[in-house]
DNA sequence: ATAGGGTTAG
C-alpha cells in the first residue's frame, strides 16, 4: 500500500501464469509482505471464473498453483508464516475447501502434487475425516507416493492411534526408511522395545535419523547399553553420526555410567563443531555440565552461546538452584528477558526439595500474580510443599486451581494430592482421590499406601499393598518403612523376607529401614545378615546404609563393629554423626561421645537439634554439668531453639547434681508445655537430696500434667520415705493402689526359623498360644517331679 | 531423531 502511494499508481495486475509460477516458486516460510495482495488479486481471478485456456501446459501451472496455494494454507494453519501473511489466512479453511473444490471442477484434484498437499493441508487443519478421504482419493488416481504413506504414518502415530500406524505401514507398497524412522520411535516411546527391534532387524538399511532413533529409543527406556551398541552397529556401517545422534550417546554414557566416556565424547563433538550452533545441543551441554556437578563448565557454555532461548536461562536458572545458590537462581528469574511455567516451576520445586516448602508456596503465589498459568509439574512441586507444611487449606485451594485446569486425574497431580491430603491427616479425601484416577500408576498406589502408614493405619496400608496390580521397589520400600514407623519391627522384617522371595531386589533405602527394625529389636543375628546382603548387593558405601548399620551395631551394643563402619564410611552426615555419638553416649562413653562432637565441629558439619540432644545426653549420663550449661548455650550459636526434650535433659543433669532450685527454674523457663518426665526427674533427685519444698511442687506440676503416672506417685512416696515423713509415704501407696492405672505391658520375642514370635504380657495375641501353654504346663509338670 | 522443571520410599 505504502509503495502504491509512493508511486502514485497500482501495481501492474499480473496475468494468472505469471502469478503461478510466482506463488510456485515462493516457499510458504519465505513468504512476506507483497505475497498478501498477490494472492488476493488471484483470488479475485479464481472467483471471476476461469480465464485459462484448457490445455496440458495450462493445467500443469494451474495445478502447482493450486498445490502451492494449498500449502500455504497450511503453513498459516500450523502457524508458521510472516504475520502479514497469516492475518491473511486467519480464516483460511474457507480458502482450502474453496481451493479444492476448483481443482476438482478444473480435473487437477489428482494430479499427485495437488493431491499430496490437499492431504497436508486437511491433516494441518485437523480434518480427518477429509484427511482420510484425501488419502483415499491419492491411493484410487495412484498418486499417492512413498511420501503420502510416511505422512498419513506419521500422522496415525501423532493422533496416538499406533494400530492404524502399523497396519497401514504393514500394508505399504514399499516402506521407506523414514516409515520405519517413524514407527520404531512410536514403538519405543510406548515401552514397546521387543516390537521395535523387530522393525529395526526388518530395516534393509538404515539413515542416520533411524539410527539415532534407535539409540534415543533405547536412551528412554533406560537400556543405555543397547542404545551404545546401535552406535557402534551404526558406525560399522559408515553412517556418519551428525549433532543429535551424539546427544543421544552422550545420555546413553550416561545412564550406563559411563561418566568418563560422556565427558570425552563431549570433548570430540565440540572439537569437531558439531556442537557449534545448535541451541538444543548447547541447552543440553549446560544441563549436563550441571549434573555432573561441573557449574564452571555450564556457565561457559551459556556465556559463549550467540543465541539463547527461554530455556537457556532457566538451565542457567537451575546451575545456580543445584550449587546451592537460590537467591542467585531467583535474580536470574528476574533477570531473564523472558520467562515462562517452566522457570517458574524449576525454582519452587528447587526451594521445595531444600526443604524451604513456605517459600515455594510463596513463590507460586508470585507466579499467578505474573500472570503465568501453572501446569502439571508447577501443581506437583507446590503440593508437595503444601504436604510438608501440612497446609490443608492452601493444599485445598491448590487442589480447587488443578480441578479448574482439567488435570486434576493426572497421575501426578494426584499422587500429590494424595500425600498433600495424607500430610494433613485426611485419609478419607486422598482415597477420594485415589478412586477417581481413571488410569492409575504405581506411584498413586504407593502414596495412598504411603499415606496411610503415616497416619498409622498399617491394616489399609496392607489392604492396599495386596491389591496392587504391580510393586516396585518403592512399593517395598514404603511398606517396610511403614512398619518401622509405626514400630511393627517384626512385620517389617517380616516384609523384608516377602521382598526377598518375590524377587524384589533391595536397595539402599530397603536396608535404611531394615538396620533400624533390627537395632531397635536388639537382634544382631538379623543385622548381621542384612549386613552382609547390603555388602553383596553393593549398598554399604551408601551414607544411610552406613549410618543405619552404626546405628544398629551401637544399639545392640557392639561399640567396635559400630565404630569400625563410621570410621571406614566415604562420606558422613550429621544423621551419621549424630547417631555415632548417641551410640557412645548410650553406651555410657560419655568423654568419648564429646570428643567426636567436638570432631563434627571440626568437619564443619553443622550439628541439629538431634544431634544436641544427643551430647546433652552425654552429659547428663556422665554427670558433666559444666559442659552441659555450655552446649545448651552453644544452641543459641547455632540458631537452634531448645525443644522439651533439651529442657529434661539439662533438668536431669542439674538434678542430680544437686542444683535442684536451678533446675526448678529451668522448668519454670521452658516456653512450651514441658514433659512429664522432667518433673519426675527432679521429683526424683528432691527424694536423693531430701528436699520436700520443691519436691511437693514438683508432684503437683508431674500429676497435673498426667493424672495416670504411676512413677509419680512412687517417687513422692520414696521422697517423704527419705524424709522420714512415714505417715505421708503410707498415704501415697494407698492412694497408688486405689487407682487403676494401665500399667505399660512387656513384650518379649525369639526367632524360629527365621520366623519372628512375639508375646505381650497383656494379651494371648501369638495364634498357637493354647498349645504353647499346654506344652509350658507339661514342662513345668516334668520339672517339679 | 535432540534441549529446561515434576509425584512415592530414607
Amino acid at each position: 500500500m505504502k509503495a502504491a502511494v509512493r508511486t502514485g499508481r497500482r501495481p501492474p495486475r499480473p496475468p494468472p501464469l505469471a502469478v503461478a509460477q510466482t506463488v510456485a516458486r515462493m516457499k510458504p516460510e519465505k513468504a512476506h509482505v507483497p505475497l498478501a495482495p498477490l494472492l488476493k488479486s488471484f483470488k479475485v481471478r479464481l472467483a471471476n471464473g476461469p480465464p485459462l485456456a484448457p490445455n496440458s501446459k495450462t493445467f500443469k501451472s494451474y495445478a502447482e498453483t493450486c498445490a502451492s496455494l494449498l500449502r500455504l494454507c497450511r503453513a498459516a494453519a500450523i502457524g508458521n508464516t510472516t504475520p502479514a501473511c497469516s492475518s491473511y489466512f486467519s480464516s483460511n479453511l474457507p480458502l482450502a475447501l474453496s481451493l479444492h473444490a476448483h481443482a476438482v471442477r478444473a480435473g487437477v484434484a489428482a494430479d499427485r502434487s495437488v493431491a499430496s498437499h490437499l492431504l497436508t493441508t486437511y491433516a494441518a487443519f485437523a480434518r480427518s475425516a477429509e484427511r482420510d478421504r484425501a488419502f483415499r482419493d491419492c491411493v484410487a488416481a495412484d498418486a499417492a507416493s512413498s511420501f503420502t504413506y510416511d505422512f498419513m504414518v506419521s500422522e496415525y502415530v501423532k493422533a496416538g492411534d499406533i494400530a492404524s500406524a502399523r497396519r497401514l505401514f504393514d500394508g505399504m507398497p514399499e516402506r521407506s526408511v523414514v516409515s520405519y524412522t517413524t514407527m520404531v520411535d512410536a514403538l519405543m516411546k510406548r515401552g514397546c522395545v521387543a516390537d521395535a527391534v523387530e522393525l529395526y532387524e526388518q530395516c534393509p538399511l538404515g539413515s542416520v535419523a533411524f539410527f539415532t532413533a534407535m539409540i534415543a529409543g533405547f536412551v528412554r527406556n533406560e537400556l543405555h547399553q543397547n542404545a551404545l551398541g546401535i552406535f557402534h552397529k551404526m558406525l560399522s556401517c559408515s553412517v556418519r553420526p551428525n549433532d543429535i545422534t551424539f546427544v543421544c550417546v552422550i545420555k546413553a554414557c550416561v545412564g550406563a555410567g559411563e561418566f568418563g566416556l560422556a565427558m570425552s565424547i563431549v570433548g570430540l563433538a565440540i572439537k569437531s563443531n558439531f556442537f557449534e550452533k545448535n541451541i538444543e545441543v548447547q541447552n543440553y551441554l549446560i544441563t549436563l555440565y550441571r549434573r555432573m556437578g561441573d557449574a564452571a563448565a555450564a556457565f561457559k557454555v551459556f556465556d559463549e552461546m550467540e543465541v539463547k532461548d527461554v530455556v537457556s536461562w532457566t538451565a542457567l536458572l537451575d546451575v545456580f538452584a543445584d550449587s546451592g545458590d537460590l537467591d542467585g537462581a531467583r535474580r536470574v528469574l528476574h533477570a531473564m528477558p523472558e520467562r515462562n511455567v517452566v522457570s517458574w516451576a524449576t525454582l519452587i520445586a528447587r526451594y521445595e526439595q531444600k526443604g524451604d516448602a513456605a517459600e515455594a508456596v510463596r513463590l507460586y503465589c508470585e507466579m499467578l500474580a505474573d500472570g503465568c498459568r501453572p501446569n502439571i509439574s508447577c501443581f506437583s512441586s507446590v503440593l508437595s510443599a503444601s504436604a510438608s507444611l501440612q497446609d490443608l487449606r492452601g493444599g485445598a485451594r491448590i487442589h480447587a486451581h488443578t480441578l479448574k485446569m482439567g488435570c486434576s486425574t493426572n497421575v501426578f497431580v494426584s499422587s500429590s494430592l494424595i500425600d498433600m491430603y495424607c500430610k494433613s491427616k485426611k485419609c478419607s479425601d486422598a482415597q477420594r482421590i485415589f478412586d477417581s484416577i481413571p488410569e492409575k500408576n504405581i506411584v498413586c498406589w504407593n502414596s495412598l499406601i504411603s499415606g496411610y502408614s503415616y497416619n498409622g493405619k498399617m491394616v489399609e496400608a496392607e489392604d492396599l499393598f495386596k491389591k496392587m496390580p504391580a510393586k516396585n521397589s518403592a512399593s517395598w520400600n514404603t511398606i517396610v518403612s511403614g512398619y518401622v514407623q509405626n514400630r511393627q519391627f517384626i512385620d517389617a522384617l517380616k516384609s523384608f523376607n516377602a521382598m526377598l522371595a518375590s524377587g524384589q531386589i533391595p536397595g539402599k533405602i530397603t536396608f535404611s529401614s531394615v538396620l533400624l527394625a533390627c537395632a531397635n529389636l536388639c537382634s544382631v543375628e538379623m543385622g548381621k545378615m542384612a549386613h552382609a546382603k547390603t555388602i553383596k548387593l553393593g549398598v554399604e558405601e551408601s551414607v544411610f546404609v552406613g549410618t543405619a548399620l552404626s546405628d544398629m551395631y551401637a544399639k545392640s551394643g557392639d561399640l567396635e563393629s559400630s565404630k569400625r563402619i563410621f570410621y571406614q564410611m566415604p562420606e558422613r552426615n550429621n544423621v551419621t554423626w549424630t547417631a555415632m555419638i548417641q551410640g557412645l553416649a548410650e553406651n555410657g562413653f560419655a568423654e568419648e561421645s564429646i570428643l567426636l562432637f567436638e570432631d563434627m565441629l571440626a568437619t564443619k558439619t553443622p550439628p541439629n537439634e538431634h544431634t544436641f540432644l544427643a551430647i546433652l545426653f552425654a552429659c547428663s549420663h556422665g554427670g558433666l554439668v559444666e559442659k552441659a550449661i555450655h552446649y545448651f548455650e552453644t544452641m543459641q550459636v547455632w540458631g537452634i531453639s531448645p525443644k522439651e526434650k533439651h529442657y529434661t535433659c539439662m533438668v536431669d543433669v542439674l538434678a542430680r547434681a544437686g542444683r535442684l532450685t536451678e533446675a526448678e527454674d529451668l522448668l519454670m523457663k521452658t516456653p512450651s508445655k514441658s514433659e512429664a518426665n522432667s518433673w519426675a526427674a527432679l521429683l526424683s533427685a528432691c527424694s536423693t537430696y531430701k528436699n520436700e519444698e520443691i519436691g511437693e511442687r514438683a508432684a503437683k506440676k508431674l500429676h497435673e500434667l498426667e493424672k495416670d503416672n504411676t512413677a509419680g506417685y512412687v517417687l513422692l512416696s520414696n521422697m517423704y520415705a527419705s524424709c522420714g515423713r512415714w505417715k505421708d509415704a503410707a498415704e501415697m501407696r494407698l492412694l497408688l493402689k486405689g487407682i487403676t492405672l494401665k500399667k505399660e505391658g512387656g513384650c518379649s520375642w525369639v526367632q524360629v526359623r527365621g520366623e519372628y514370635h512375639a508375646f505381650f504380657s497383656w494379651e494371648a495375641r501369638h495364634p498357637l498360644s493354647l498349645e504353647i501353654d499346654e506344652i509350658l504346663d507339661l514342662l513345668t509338670w516334668e520339672l517339679s517331679i
